[in-house]
DNA sequence: CCTACAGTCGTAAACGTTTACGGGATGTGT
DNA sequence: ACACATCCCGTAAACGTTTACGACTGTAGG
């Protein structure tokens, strides 16, 4: 079976109502109809896309922008994947299809979109990564390309987002910490240009003076959110002067690396050093002593984030009359035994 | 900037030399193809990519089919994003996009499958959880899709595959076990209709006759390869009347489970009961005692299958005139102390 | 009998490319 | 002067759809 051509030939109809009757278009008898979708079964026969999008103006697949990296991804683990799990569990029922779009390391990431964006591939985007200024957002509101970002931005006054509340992690990390007596709490961030990294570090600062504790910008540890990042943390750790009785993390693989390192120095995890990590992928939660840390489900927001996507699409608006919102994707703290003890 | 045609009259050329200078055909003046050039990207002119798609027929997409349900997603851990990195790698090599066809849950594989290829949104498909019997690849082999499979099959002949080498790692599992006197050895596989479950299982077999130890299939436990597959896995190894001593693992992500029954019944791992794992993913590393497993790069799994793919697709045949043998990755023994004492 | 209208369907023009074909220059060898 | 090849470029036909438009029935209402 070749094509619609074929097919209407076959059932000496016309094209134009072979058309009509599968894609449900009203203006067909209902007799006819019934005869065309039982020959397109018989056939197999199913509309080529290319023709479709081209002469529809849109592709039904919709962009995921990733880094390539072999690093990145495999520090990336499967926070991805758990939503793109999500997405996808949304998208299927508008059979839209997911169209992961690796940007090359050497490339620049606005100058990839664009590039992707001309190529008229997707019809909608989703992006991570978000920094503090992202061209990229700017350049998918000027092309009117419907996109929704994990991860706030300063850029562009208003695009859908759902952010992990890292503000809300960094301050009741802070409190139960202080709340134990600690004093001298470090932190690890990534850079500041990603906003993650900006936030968070802010609200840990914002809490320690609300306890009237100095911020004291050499607990602030930059280093990249991965095992090596973690065991590097904690050399930088051990090298300060007054050596810090609490240690925050932003992410959870960073913890395997630096219990390492502690352990090689025989600091004693959850006696000499407190430890709260982010984020319980399983991996976190056999580390020993286990872990105190922040939760959520990927999946979960995954489909509140494709869902917010499409609310913003004209063609799906309809579905999610209330899926147009910010969200500020909330965390539960599930409790350890790497910073039980008081000081 | 609209199209090729707004371009075409903008240089006061026809649309047929413009389109000739971009890519990059030999009959057009190179004075004229450097001022079409320049303003392609001036205007960030790039080709619609359904309107080539239509034309030539390809698509420079790749598929890559997976499971959609939750479960799986999250099971499969980062199983299929190592993978899926080392395809990109790949692929954007040659400016290939690399698509996420997800099957329902509920709708056959196969069918959704025909419907995707029907659609002719893809040039090529990766598949992956391949059958003993495997009606995907009889269907891609008579379509004349081009595919690459991960996991060998019974099915159709000849196709590209590459798979990881279950029956080595059984047998050196096996070995291992042996060389330290055990002889009531269990070993978990799924299903025997995924031809994984059934190569591994028949090569343990061989293995315990060799060393004259018959095969008890009680020792058999076909459980999911989740984190509570292993729970239960562990479970029904404690109910054995004439308990075995070793047990091996098919998937890392069970010893999280399996510990945690263990640890629950009082069992100590690598003193009462040796366990051998299988797939070095970083959380396995945690586990207390350390688990003895077999590792392998996923990263290069991927680059190996991206290529052999390839090299089967006659546009891209040349660039890897080798790549299109079949391959049983090999895997390397890390050992832990899960394992370590003798019997 | 005329008009209006609803229900069907066929016709043909798009959508944005690529490419086979042919033709006008220009050069080259006899 | 002629044949012939080379280089470049324009023309127009595809590729497979969807959809605006109009046309043709038959029916109902006046």
């Amino acid at each position: 079976m070749k094509g619609i051509r074929q097919l209407a030939e076959h059932l000496d109809i016309s094209i134009g109502t072979v058309s009509r009757a599968l894609n449900g278009k009203p203006d067909v008898n209902e007799e006819t109809r019934r005869r065309v979708l039982a020959a397109a079964e018989e056939f197999g026969y199913v509309a080529n896309q290319s023709g479709r999008s081209l002469r529809q103006g849109e592709t039904k697949v919709i962009g995921l922008m990733i880094e390539a990296s072999q690093e990145a991804v495999e520090n990336a683990d499967n926070f991805f994947l758990g939503v793109t799990s999500g997405l996808q569990h949304v998208f299927a029922r508008h059979k839209l299809d997911l169209l992961m779009l690796p940007c090359p390391a050497d490339e620049d990431p606005c100058e990839y979109l664009k590039r992707m964006v001309a190529r008229r591939v997707v019809d909608a985007m989703i992006i991570s990564n978000t920094q503090r200024i992202d061209r990229r957002i700017d350049l998918l509101s000027r092309a009117k390309i419907p996109f929704a970002a994990v991860g706030r931005s300063l850029s562009a006054g208003n695009y859908p987002w759902v952010d992990l509340d890292f503000e809300g992690v960094a301050e009741r990390a802070v409190e139960r910490l202080v709340a134990r007596g600690h004093r001298r709490i470090a932190i690890t961030a990534p850079s500041s240009e990603v906003n993650l990294g900006y936030v968070f570090v802010e609200s840990y600062r914002r809490t320690l003076e609300r306890h009237d504790i100095p911020f004291d910008p050499s607990l602030v540890i930059r280093v990249r959110s991965s095992e090596q990042g973690g065991y590097q943390a904690a050399h930088e750790l051990l090298q300060l002067e007054d050596r810090p009785t609490a240690v925050i993390l932003i992410y959870e693989l960073m913890a395997i690396g630096l219990y390492r390192r502690l352990m090689e120095a025989g600091i004693r995890i959850g006696r000499d050093l407190a430890v709260i990590g982010f984020r319980d992928a399983p991996r976190a939660r056999f580390l020993q002593p286990s872990l105190s840390c922040f939760r959520l489900s990927l999946y979960d927001l995954g489909i509140a984030l494709g869902q917010m996507l499409l609310a913003h699409m004209p063609a799906y608006r309809a579905f999610y009359p209330d899926g147009g919102r910010n969200i500020i994707w909330p965390l539960e703290l599930v409790p350890g035994e790497s910073d039980v003890f008081e000081v």
